[in-house]
DNA sequence: CAGTGAGCGAGCTTCCGCTTGACTT
């Protein structure tokens, strides 16, 4: 494309790249479309930021990695007459555009659409107006107010508690709730229950109903109200009584019952819903299921170039743009016939509170159905599609009607009097269930070997056998991510793009563990949890976001200022945050726990503590007696033994891992020898010494002798023919395919192991021996 | 490259929310 053609058009600065060109295409040849790649100015990270003395005023730097994109959306600013900023819609997308019309210093107007049709996206661009300050003042608030909880209390934390340690609005909630679970499930005494099943059989019929009612009482779960009529089954002394005093009676059928149940589908997917059926029914973890997502949304080339799939997948908002809507039904009736199609367009209601930037999540044509794009898409990619696809189209169907017929059964004569219930629930018509259902839908439970066809009213019935099977009160289970994802969309916390980091926040700091799919507390989350419930209640409250919405809303409406909305809810804080220094009380480091076992030098027990590094286990006599246990299979262990000896000692040498995770030789003998090294010394590839380097990012890489330095070409470079560079760190192991050793690098918190040799099938990737899903 | 506790007190850690692309001496 010439480059004068930019000049003078108008400029449209919106958030994200893939947005810019679905704009562009839309908007055609006469504007010129960029993104800012989200936010471009924050606070620093470095320090407070904000200047609590003179007004809440902030201190925002040019985010370090956006200062290539906010140089070239101020070159192209230069050159443009007219700079609309097309930010989202919302809260956030507003504080964008202020400052990027702080950064380009031009004027500048506003445009919002809320979908990406042709109709919405003309509309907006006609009637561009001024940004909203109030607004603005309103994200600034959130921001400050942000800011100043989570670095004013974070180093309350480090002094009392653990160096490391955070706290934030939407974290330490998070962690409050699984803490809360797990306090439940250990306070919980499971309750034994039964139920009796008969088997009834009369004139060529014979069914299973279950026992529900003993002389008017009705028998209940142990969980439900007890009062006069009810009564709970609670050992197997009384259902056996039971059984013997109900198998002789006389049975008949007391009353056949049919009733329609009308079911409707469920809404299209926002970010949270999406998250939680993805774990639910693929058990993708939210990372996951979200880069998916993202990669269906930027453009597959489904053999016509490359196509969006998905709308927008960072949303609070269930609502369809209306055309869709209409093309849905088309469809509907095309693909499965009228009767699928419900009389009226459903129109969805999205969680008060949402900010209905974007539309929900959902396909972007109906004509690419998931069987017809599947060669193009990675299993990954059509597994996520799929979902989204069947969803939305459920949410436009028509609703699934069941039969669900009742069939009593009453004793008589006797001293008692019994009443059993069959019930079973058949599909009369499946409606949207023919596209999507939830994962756990299982009332269609017609059993096999029951035939109810000749069954009537008054009927006479043998009760053949009567089986009581015993059952127990389970707690409720721990929060999984799904389930937290939940919660916390339900209370507000966090928002669409927070709600998988979240996640990893709290496991990296070290107060939750995954246990297989569910989130286990560690002792540092209760010690937390502890003081924040002591020193900062408010902030650990379920409702603090929700106030502070409610607050910010009054700063957008004009009727509060940002200043006092920030102050208000800073002031009592610095109060307790003083509080809490003050108390030099030990209260919440965690405790020593004592062993059975004896210091083997002074006679004295021993004790497991938790220091900086994990936990390990010493003399409780210290400081008189400073013995460490050194093989307690924590960091500290021996090692694993290598063929190999120490130069200067002779022992066998062994293989470590230091306070970082990463591997190094050693010998055993230490500290009486200390003889160290790395793992690897040559280059796998010619022999010649390998030399460790740090790059400017601090990141550690290993390269050979004989490779040439980045600023020579290998021809200058004479003699240096050798090209092993590695950009991870060495292990003692060697591959089985080539020989070459083993590296690791660590992706976010998560080691990855593969194999030196770029040639090598295990490259890209050592299966792990017990591989772990994700 | 091998810690850890107590206390002395260098120099360090930390929030939530928007968005992707780096590329190493």
């Amino acid at each position: 494309m010439a480059t004068t053609s930019t000049k003078h058009k108008p400029l449209i600065i919106v958030e994200s790249p893939t947005k810019a060109r679905t704009l562009s295409r839309i908007l055609g040849q006469g504007y010129r479309v960029l993104s800012s790649q989200g936010h471009v100015r924050d606070l620093p990270d470095k320090e407070l930021g904000v200047d609590i003395e003179n007004g809440y005023q902030p201190k925002f730097r040019i985010i370090g990695r956006k200062s290539k994109v906010v140089k070239s959306l101020r070159d192209a600013a230069k050159e443009a007459q007219v700079i609309l900023l097309a930010t989202d819609p919302d809260r956030e997308g507003e504080a964008i555009a202020w400052h990027l019309a702080e950064l380009v210093n031009r004027p500048v107007q506003r445009v919002e659409f809320r979908e990406f049709t042709r109709r919405a996206v003309q509309d907006a661009v006609k009637h561009p107006h001024d940004i909203n300050r109030r607004r603005v003042d309103a994200q600034l608030a959130r921001r400050v107010l942000d800011r100043l909880v989570g670095y004013r209390i974070s180093p309350v934390l480090w002094r009392k508690v653990r160096r490391g340690l955070s706290a934030g609005r939407v974290q330490s909630v998070a962690v409050r709730f699984i803490c809360e679970r797990e306090e439940e499930i250990r306070a919980f005494s499971p309750q034994e229950y039964w139920t009796l099943e008969g088997q009834f059989a009369g004139d060529s019929v014979a069914f299973a109903a279950q026992l529900v009612e003993v002389d008017g009482r009705r028998i209940v779960h142990p969980s439900k109200e007890q009062n006069a009529s009810t009564r709970i089954v609670a050992s197997e002394e009384e259902a056996t009584v039971l059984r013997d005093a109900l198998l002789p009676l006389e049975y008949a059928v007391d009353s056949v019952q049919e009733k329609k149940i009308s079911k409707s589908p469920a809404p299209p997917f926002i970010t949270a819903t999406l998250q939680q059926a993805a774990f639910k029914k693929l058990g993708f973890q939210g990372k996951r299921t979200m880069r998916t997502a993202q990669q269906l949304y930027e453009g597959i080339d489904v053999g016509e170039g490359l196509e969006g799939l998905i709308t927008y997948m960072r949303t609070d908002s269930v609502r369809v743009a209306a055309e869709f809507v209409q093309a849905a039904r088309e469809h509907i009736a095309e693909s499965f016939g009228r009767p699928y199609v419900p009389e009226k367009p459903r129109a969805w209601k999205s969680r008060a509170g949402a900010q209905e930037a974007h539309e929900a999540i959902r396909p972007t044509n109906l004509a690419y159905t998931p069987d017809r794009v599947k060669s193009y898409l990675s299993s990954d990619q059509l597994k996520i599609y799929t979902l989204i696809y069947n969803r939305f189209l459920a949410s436009q169907m028509a609703n699934a009607q069941h039969l669900q017929r009742q069939t009593e059964v009453v004793s008589s004569g006797g001293d008692v009097a019994a009443r059993f219930r069959h019930t079973a629930t058949t599909v009369s018509f499946d409606g949207f269930l023919r596209v999507y259902r939830e994962e756990n839908n299982q009332d269609e439970k017609a059993k096999p070997g029951d035939s109810l066809a000749g069954v009537r009213e008054g009927m006479g019935l043998d009760l053949k056998e009567l089986t009581p099977s015993q059952h127990f009160t389970k707690p409720l289970p721990r929060y999984t991510e799904a389930s937290l994802i939940k919660t916390l969309e339900e209370f507000g916390i966090g928002r669409p793009s927070t709600y998988a980091p979240i996640l990893d926040t709290i496991v990296e700091r070290g107060y939750v563990e995954r246990e297989g799919r569910n989130m286990a507390p560690t002792e540092w989350a209760f010690l937390v949890i502890a003081l924040m419930k002591d020193y900062f209640p408010e902030v650990v409250d379920v409702d603090f976001t929700a106030r502070m919405e409610q607050r910010l809303d009054l700063v957008e409406e004009g009727k509060d200022r940002w200043q006092e909305l920030v102050d208000s809810f800073y002031q009592p804080l610095a109060k307790k945050i003083e509080l809490a220094l003050a108390d030099r009380s030990k209260k919440y480091k965690p405790e020593a726990r004592e062993l059975d076992e004896k210091c083997p030098e002074c006679g004295k027990p021993l004790v497991e503590r938790s220091g900086r590094y994990g936990k390990f286990i010493a003399c409780s006599g210290y400081p008189d007696c400073r013995y460490v246990k050194r093989d307690n299979g924590a960091k500290g262990a021996i090692g694993k033994p290598l063929d190999e000896r120490c130069p200067k000692c002779g022992a066998q040498l062994v293989a470590r891992r230091n306070r970082w995770g990463w591997e190094f030789v050693a010998c055993p003998s230490y500290p009486k020898c200390d003889y160290a090294r790395e793992p690897q010394l040559r280059c796998p590839k010619c022999g010649g010494a390998l030399h460790r380097r740090q790059a400017k990012n601090r990141r550690v890489f290993y390269v050979c002798e004989n490779s040439p330095g980045p600023g020579e070409d290998k021809e200058s470079a004479s003699g240096k023919t050798c090209d092993f560079v590695l950009f991870a760190r060495p292990t003692v192991d060697k591959c089985e395919l080539c020989g070459w050793f083993i590296a690791e690098r660590k992706q976010r918190d998560k080691v990855l192991r593969f194999c030196s040799n770029p040639e090598c099938a295990n490259h890209s990737g050592i299966a792990l021996p017990d591989s772990e899903k994700e």
